[in-house]
RNA sequence: CGGAGUGUAGCGCAGCCUGGUUAGCGCACCUGGUUUGGGACCAGGGGGUCGAAGGUUCGAAUCCUUUCACUCCGACCA
C-alpha cells in the first residue's frame, strides 16, 4: 500500500472527548471514527487490525475443533420471550418492529439463537460434543457508552456455544477453551490474567474472565503474589482475619450512644478499632415480583460486596434503602442490629465465631456491646470485599488489587437455556436430555483498543507483531529525490513479492510529517530512505524502542526479511 | 436513569453576557513558487443554512420556548 493512496486521515489534535490513550490514538491515527454514541466506523487501518485479530481468533478456535457459523444479527423476539430474557435483559436489548408489526431485537448475545439452531438438528449423544461460534456484530444499548472502542454499543464479538451430554464433558471443553483463549491473547502480545468471576444472573457452575491488565480498566481484580490465584473483586475470596479477643474487654448489654451512627463515630466514641463493630447494610432488594428490605452484616472495617450479596439473595437489583424504607419495617438507621424479626438477614461468615462485638440495638440511640454470633441461627455467607493486603485462601500469600479490562469470558452454563427452549438430545439410554452447555466470548473490537491501551507511548500506538496493520513503513524522506524514490520503490516491490505487508510512504510531505505519522500509527518498523543513501545507507527504526539502526543498502532486504 | 455540560468550516476554538457591517482565528484543504532528516515558508484561494424547529424584534450565532445530538460524573453493564 502507498501512503499517498491510503485513506488514513491522521490529525495533530485529538477529539476533545477522547480521554484514554487508545481512544485518542486510534482516532488521531485514522483507525476509527465515531458516527454515533458508542458506534464507530473502522477506517482501512482499523479494519486491517480488526481482521487480523479476527483471523487469529478463528485460527485458534478452528484448531481445537470449533466451527464458525454466522447467525442473524437480528433475532425474532419470540426466542427471547421463550427463554425468559425478553423482560430480564432490560433496556440494553434494542427492540423494534418490522412492517408487518413483528417484533425483533438486535442481538446482544446469541444463546437463544444458537440453541434454536441446534435444537432438533442435533438429536443424539453420538453427535456431541459440538462447539459452534460466530464472529459477528452485537448491539447492546448501553446506558452510557464511553472510552471509545472499549465500551461501545455496537461491537464485534466472538461468541461460542458448546453442547455436551454431561457436565464432565463440558468441563473438558471449558478447560480447552480456556487454554485456547490464553493462546489467542498470547499471540496478540497482551499481558492478562484469567480470573475467577461472578457467574451473575446467567447462572452456571463456573466462570472465568480474561482480564487484560491496564490502568484504565473498569474492573477491579485481585491478584495473589504467592500463587496463581486471581479473581474479579466481585468474586474474590480471602482468608478470614482473626480478631484478638484479649484486646478489648466489654460487658454485655445495651449502651447509650446518642446520635452515634456511623462506624467511624462509634470507633471514636468507644475508642475501639472499627473491626470490633458490626456494620449493618440495608438494601432494598428488587425481585421480579416484589421488593423487600434485606439486611447484610459485615465487620465494621469491611465493605459489603454488592455483587456477592445480590447473587446470595437472588434479587435482580438493589436500591439503597431510605430512612423511610427502614422505618416501614421497624428499623432505625444508625442503630440497626442483627436481632430483628420478619426481615431477611445475611451475616458475613467471618463474624460467625465472634463473641465480643458492638452492633446496633435496634433502639434509637443505643448500641449493643458484647454481642456474639456464636450459636445463632443466621445465614453465614461470604459478603466482604477483598482489600489490598488481605491473605490468599490458597497459599497464604498477599493479595493485591489492580485494574483490568475484560476481553473474554467463559461460562459453564449447564442446562439453563436448553431447558428453557426445550432443546434436547437422546442419551445412551434413549432418554431425552437437555444439552449441557458452555458459552465463551471474546470482545474482538474491544481487543483493538486494549492492545493500544497496553502498548502505546506519548507518540502514539505501538502495535504488537501479530496485530500490526503493516509490518514495515518505508519512508521516502524526499520524494523529489529520484534516487530515494527509486530505491524505496524497488525495496517495496521486493518485499511485497515476498508476501510482506509493507506501506510505502511516498507522500510529498516533509520528513517530519512522515516519521510522526509512523510513530502515531505505530507500525513495528520503519525504513528511512533519505540522505544516508549517498553513503549507501538507510535506517531501520524500531517503533517500540525508537532506536535507529544504520543498514547498508545491499543488506537491507535480507535484514527486513529476517525481522518480519 | 439521576446530576453537570457542550453543539459555530474536517479538527480545535473565539464571538453570545450587553442583539446591529460580509461570522472570525489556529490547524487541515486547493493553486503557484521556494523548501525537503523531526509536524516548513511566501503569495493567492475555497469551505458555514452558527445542531434543529418555533418565537420576540426593524434586525438573532447572540434573547425566549421546545426538541435533537454528543460528552463528562454517578448508577447501570453474561
Amino acid at each position: 500500500m502507498r501512503f499517498s493512496k491510503l485513506f488514513a486521515p491522521t490529525t495533530k489534535d485529538a477529539p476533545k472527548d477522547a480521554l484514554l490513550p487508545s481512544h485518542i490514538y486510534l482516532v488521531r491515527a485514522g483507525f476509527v471514527s465515531q458516527i454515533g454514541s458508542g458506534i464507530y466506523n473502522f477506517l482501512p487501518l482499523g479494519k486491517i487490525v480488526l481482521d487480523k485479530i479476527r483471523a487469529i481468533v478463528k485460527e485458534e478456535l478452528d484448531n481445537v475443533g470449533c466451527q464458525e457459523v454466522q447467525l442473524g444479527f437480528i433475532t425474532p423476539s419470540e426466542l427471547w420471550k421463550e427463554s425468559g430474557r425478553y423482560d430480564k435483559f432490560g433496556k440494553e436489548l434494542l427492540r423494534f418492529k418490522d412492517r408487518k408489526n413483528n417484533e425483533f431485537v438486535l442481538g446482544p448475545t446469541h444463546e437463544e439463537a444458537m440453541v434454536d439452531l441446534v435444537k432438533n438438528r442435533i438429536k443424539s449423544y453420538k453427535q456431541l460434543p459440538l462447539n459452534l461460534y460466530q464472529i459477528n456484530t452485537k448491539f447492546r444499548d448501553e446506558a452510557r457508552p464511553r472510552y471509545g472502542l472499549l465500551r461501545g454499543r455496537e461491537f464485534l464479538m466472538k461468541d461460542g456455544y458448546s453442547f455436551h451430554e454431561n457436565d464432565e464433558d463440558l468441563k473438558r471443553e471449558y478447560a480447552l477453551i480456556e487454554k485456547t483463549y490464553a493462546k489467542i491473547l498470547d499471540r496478540l502480545g497482551l499481558t492478562y490474567r484469567a480470573v475467577e468471576a461472578d457467574s451473575g444472573a446467567i447462572g452456571g457452575s463456573g466462570s472465568k474472565e480474561f482480564m487484560v491488565i491496564a490502568d484504565n480498566g473498569e474492573d477491579d481484580i485481585v491478584i495473589c503474589d504467592g500463587c496463581e490465584y486471581a479473581a474479579n473483586i466481585e468474586a474474590a475470596k480471602r482468608t478470614k482475619s482473626i480478631l484478638k479477643d484479649d484486646e478489648v474487654e466489654m460487658q454485655a448489654g445495651e449502651f447509650h450512644t446518642p446520635d452515634v451512627k456511623t462506624i467511624e463515630q462509634l470507633s471514636d466514641f468507644f475508642k475501639i478499632p472499627s473491626e470490633f463493630f458490626v456494620k449493618a447494610v440495608a438494601k432494598k432488594a428488587i425481585f421480579s415480583d416484589h421488593e423487600e428490605i434485606i439486611l447484610f452484616f459485615v465487620r465494621g472495617c469491611d465493605q459489603l460486596q454488592e455483587t456477592k450479596a445480590l447473587s446470595i439473595c437472588g434479587a435482580l437489583d438493589f436500591e439503597d434503602a431510605t430512612d423511610a424504607d427502614l422505618q416501614s419495617v421497624g428499623l432505625i438507621a444508625g442503630f440497626i442490629g442483627p436481632d430483628v424479626e420478619n426481615i431477611k438477614v445475611y451475616v458475613d461468615g467471618e463474624l460467625e465465631d465472634e463473641e465480643m462485638l458492638i452492633c446496633g440495638a435496634n433502639r434509637e440511640n443505643y448500641h449493643y456491646v458484647g454481642y456474639t454470633f456464636k450459636d445463632k441461627e443466621f445465614d453465614f455467607v461470604d459478603l466482604v470485599t477483598v482489600e489490598e493486603g488481605d491473605i490468599c485462601t490458597r497459599c497464604g500469600g498477599k493479595l493485591s488489587t489492580t485494574k483490568g479490562i475484560e476481553v473474554g469470558h467463559i461460562f459453564q452454563l449447564g442446562t439453563q437455556y436448553s431447558e428453557a427452549l426445550g432443546a434436547t438430545f437422546l442419551d445412551r439410554n434413549g432418554k431425552a436430555q437437555p444439552f449441557v452447555m458452555g458459552t465463551y466470548g471474546i470482545g474482538v473490537s474491544r481487543l483493538v483498543a486494549v492492545i493500544i491501551e497496553q502498548h502505546h507511548d506519548d507518540r502514539g500506538c505501538i502495535w504488537t507483531k501479530e496485530s500490526a496493520p503493516f509490518d514495515v513503513d518505508i519512508i521516502v524522506s524526499n520524494v523529489k529525490d529520484e534516487v530515494q524514490s527509486a530505491f524505496a520503490q524497488k525495496l517495496y516491490e521486493q518485499l511485497r513479492q515476498k508476501g510482506k505487508s509493507v506501506l510505502l510512504d511516498d507522500r510529498a510531505d516533509r520528513f517530519g510529517v512522515k516519521i510522526s505519522d509512523f510513530e502515531l500509527c505505530g507500525f513495528p518498523l520503519a525504513v528511512i530512505v533519505g540522505k544516508g543513501l549517498k553513503e549507501d545507507k538507510v535506517q531501520i527504526v524500531n517503533r517500540k524502542t525508537l532506536v535507529k539502526e544504520e543498514v547498508a543498502i545491499d543488506k537491507i532486504f535480507d535484514k527486513l526479511m529476517e525481522l518480519v
